[in-house]
DNA sequence: TAGATTGTTAATCGATTAACAATC
DNA sequence: TAGATTGTTAATCGATTAACAATC
């Protein structure tokens, strides 16, 4: 058993990592440091000791970390060792670039269903998955044992579908509208706003 | 001239409390309160006024904050009252949703040129824009005195795109590559990799 | 006026970093 | 062995919150 209370901003930094290790794998490195680590990703080597000193002692004195083992942990940690269906809702430009996407699969995820309100897009056929209507989107996610998914619908619609998403059982949102969903205390949301991104970024240049 | 030292993740948190307001001003909403705002948004009020103060004095006690006013202060302070044009690199799937998205121009963004190594694609027609070859990036975004782009090429190309936005000008780059770009300091750099942000909530999820 | 809410100060809380003994 | 690097402790730094005088 793991430490029940460590901080949500550790959790969120071991993808990062995650994804950095990944880099070493394909690139055949064995070993690695928490000073290699840093530099690569621009974070202290402190503070990656003692992100990982939260979870087990991962590394040898002298020697460093063996990529892959580290790597395997912290996939074990997150619980990304495994695949989890996903339910994608809306079914645009953006749920089908989603629906399409070829990396969820080694990182732990797996499209399986699609929803949309749009008579003229339910019933397409996208990515080998037939887009359901979303009067089908309680029972289907329930059966499925669904308990992750993606909303990529507009703005005005994105509550309503949170809502009926938790109804059915999901516990964690990936939230591409530009809205602040309500939802109750044990269900996790991320919010993915791309021009939120830009914003905090143009404050620093000059005009 | 504003404070010299905001904190970063004061700027941040300002992209967030413009789109409550703007969903306020959509509501018909005239005042508002740090309360309010911060029922919304999950924050606390205090941080909210705190945040605030940082440039300057918006409200008023007794009624709070006049909706409008406050959006429209922000909106000058992150320097998105005017439209900065953008460069989207790399048009698969992701880079032709970016690129139809309608949603930038009401936040301050325009997508105004595209850029891919794909013989198939360069040349193509889309949102109104010809697909250019990255041998004509540099060129282009100086010509055009572009400062923001948006990389959505393979991991593999990414870093070397974000070389060449850099030679040619760019100070603002939003990645959605799943790698650490290196950049000089002076060069912004804003991450989106879903996949990441659905692993930090599966470590909450029962298995 | 009474009630509400601001902007700000000081206190608290939490996260990051520096340093180093342990040890591979 | 000598050099390198871990895991951890204590010190520092920074961010959040509570509280309240000021005032609309």
């Amino acid at each position: 058993m793991s430490n029940p209370t460590i901080p949500d901003i550790v959790i969120g930094r071991l993808p990062i990592y995650l994804r950095a290790l990944n880099r070493m794998i394909q690139e055949d490195k064995d070993y690695t440091s928490s000073h290699e680590l840093g530099e690569r990703l621009g974070i202290s080597s402190a503070q990656i000791r003692k992100d990982l000193s939260h979870f087990g002692e991962f590394g040898k004195q002298g020697t460093g970390y063996n990529v892959t083992y580290l790597h395997d942990q912290i996939r074990h940690i997150l619980q990304v060792d495994r695949e989890w269906p996903m339910a994608v809702v809306g079914v645009g430009q953006l749920g089908r670039a989603v629906a399409n996407y070829r990396g969820f699969q080694a990182r732990g995820f797996r499209v399986v269903c699609l929803f949309d309100v749009d008579p003229a897009i339910i019933g397409q056929e996208i990515a080998g998955m037939t887009v359901q209507p979303m009067s089908k989107l309680k029972d289907e996610i329930q059966r499925l044992g669904i308990q992750v998914a993606m909303i990529s619908t507009p703005l005005e619609t994105a509550q309503l579908v949170a809502d009926q998403l938790v109804e059915g059982g999901v516990r964690a949102i990936l939230n591409y509208a530009p809205i602040t969903l309500a939802v109750p205390p044990d269900v996790h949301v991320q919010y993915i706003d791309p021009v939120a991104h830009l914003q905090r970024m143009t404050y620093y240049l000059k005009p």
